[in-house]
DNA sequence: CTGAAAGCGCTTACAG
DNA sequence: CTGAAAGCGCTTACAG
């Protein structure tokens, strides 16, 4: 004594009360066709049926099912972003942008992060690819070869953000990190440093901070400073710990500069000095490198090099929608924002 | 001379080289029907069967398509997420937590901000609904009735992340921010300050920063102190901007103690002390909500109201999941996030 | 400009 | 435990 199958299914979607394109379309009194071309493509339809389709459409509430139509043209309207982090601040400004400016192009962002390991962003990637995701983000160019293919096999647009390569293996949208940090260790440099630390995150998997890394040793090279190994430390992108290790070491080496591989770090150090008693920049120079929103702010406000994380993500997003819509992948162009050293209080010429 | 719609489309599939489950069903010698059971329910196919299948899907690189999937169970896989702002610390932690813990339960998560604007929300919700979400949590319970309207009629999982009240329209994991604000408020007021400034944010379409309020100039009332309108400034949740309204009051006013409606306001006054030097606490004590990851840095540290962002993130996530799983939408109960009182440095006895 | 029909890649009763 | 077949809600050549 069971109902139909058919009448099931109907029973249980009108009782969700959605309708769907054939309710419209029979209230409209058109064929769920011209629903379907009403809207993707307006023109196409006779001004009165439009009108009749529009009217029906809102006093039912219908709302499309893009997956259903996604079946057809292979496009979610979603775009993946992946990223090792979303709540630190070198990310969230990004992602932020990245969403905003999707949602003008009425796309709807799917963002995960994979703390740095990359198999966990292989498998991000994948559950992505099962959303037939219209193109997706990574940032920087480690990745594990499987991750690549699983993209290219499936044409499915890419970009790197924040990296910079001569030889990218995926086009990107980013800067040049070694120049960045070979510039505000040449700027510690030329105000008369020569007992300089540094505070750089683990750069396995991370090629901006190993960038970054490699120009500031650069710079120390270029100037023939010699650079002890004990005053290179590693830190990750957190205050708490930054502050740590800065308080250790301004207690033991006593460096008259610190150079940080973000201005989270930097922030950290500042901290630390304050609790030290220790005077920026009258004892201490400390410079970051991102020019994060507040590094403006802290007092002393915090000389860094400006890597403007907003036009990244805007820009990541305009080129991958366009890349999705063009179906042009291959012929995308690198895009290198440019980096600014901006001098603020925090770094002076030692006395 | 051109080919038939069928053999075009197989063309074009494979010339994208992802095989779908007819191709694997192919390979493994079964039908695509026991092919698709073996990702959706593996136990109810034969073992060996099983491994067919799976040597069959790991060699062509198979990977589900979900959209297809959802067509019949009505399941996307994903959630949404909808915020003010993605970048500001109070939500950048809350996502990130909400994004791990959906990960762990195989959901990806789809976020956007609307930026305080109940109509862009609308717009949102209306997008991931498109998208045919498993759930959505949004912040606070200040929503147009459209958007509630739009969830409920599909069946979808709601859920107020922040909010608390007492009869809600939609279910909460919230923290009771007016007991919140009542707490660092009584906390000053305990210390002997009577000359108290306020920073909080538009109360507009913002219940959680509106209760915080309330609850502070109760603490205010309770204790039989007047409350000048002139000391109740309206500050956005941001260092630079609050950085530069304390560095007014504090050259005018002159308050001996500032409230503000959370940590990232209360960093700006901090920044704005030093710069006026004006010692803290000795001459203005300065008092949070929410502790941010940063609060118990920065020099001094915050006195502040811990409010667990990643909790709320969490435990949302487990209950959306749990909800879209269940289908009972209607009998969750509201969580209620304890609150703490946080005393730091930053506060201190009026001399 | 519009409709009828086939099909997108899966899932799921139904019947073995 | 497995297969054949119908169907999910749309889109899109094809034919008017």
């Amino acid at each position: 004594m069971r109902d139909t199958v058919s009448t099931m299914k109907r029973r249980q979607r009108t009782g969700k009360g959605a309708p769907g394109i054939v309710e419209v379309a029979a209230r409209a009194q058109v064929s769920p066709a011209t629903v379907s071309r009403f809207f993707n493509n307006p023109k196409v339809v006779r001004p009165d049926t439009r009108k009749r389709i529009q009217a029906a459409a809102t006093e039912m509430g219908y709302i499309r099912d893009r997956m259903a139509g996604a079946m057809h043209n292979r496009f979610s309207g979603s775009i993946g972003l992946v990223v090792p982090t979303i709540d630190n601040t070198i990310f969230s400004e990004m992602i932020a942008a990245f969403s905003n400016r999707l949602l003008e192009h009425d796309r709807t962002m799917l963002v995960a992060s994979h703390n740095y390991d990359p198999t966990l962003e292989v498998s991000i990637i994948r559950s992505l690819l099962e959303r037939r995701i219209d193109g997706v983000a990574l940032v920087g160019q480690d990745h594990m070869d499987t991750a690549v293919d699983m993209l290219r096999i499936r044409s499915v647009p890419v970009i790197a953000l924040w990296g910079y390569d001569e030889n990218p293996r995926i086009p990107f949208v980013g800067a040049n990190n070694a120049l960045a940090g070979y510039r505000v260790t040449r700027h510690v440099i030329d105000d008369g440093h020569t007992n300089i630390a540094f505070l750089f995150p683990d750069t396995h998997n991370n090629d901006r901070a190993r960038d970054r890394k490699n120009g500031a040793l650069k710079a120390l090279t270029d100037a023939n400073i010699v650079s002890d190994k004990s005053k290179l430390l590693t830190c990750p992108y957190d205050v708490t710990e930054s502050k740590a290790i800065a308080k250790r070491i301004l207690t033991s080496d006593k460096p008259s500069a610190i150079v940080c591989g973000n201005d989270v770090i930097a922030h950290g150090v500042i901290y630390a000095a304050y609790e030290l008693g220790i005077h920026i920049p009258g004892a201490l120079s400390v410079a970051g490198i991102g020019d994060f929103k507040g590094s403006a702010d802290i007092v002393p406000s915090l000389t860094t090099v400006r890597l403007p994380a907003k036009r990244i993500g805007s820009i990541a997003a305009d080129t991958l929608v366009h890349m999705s819509e063009s179906g042009e992948h291959d012929t995308v162009k690198n895009q290198v924002i440019e980096t600014e050293l901006i001098v603020r209080q925090s770094t002076g010429k030692l006395a």
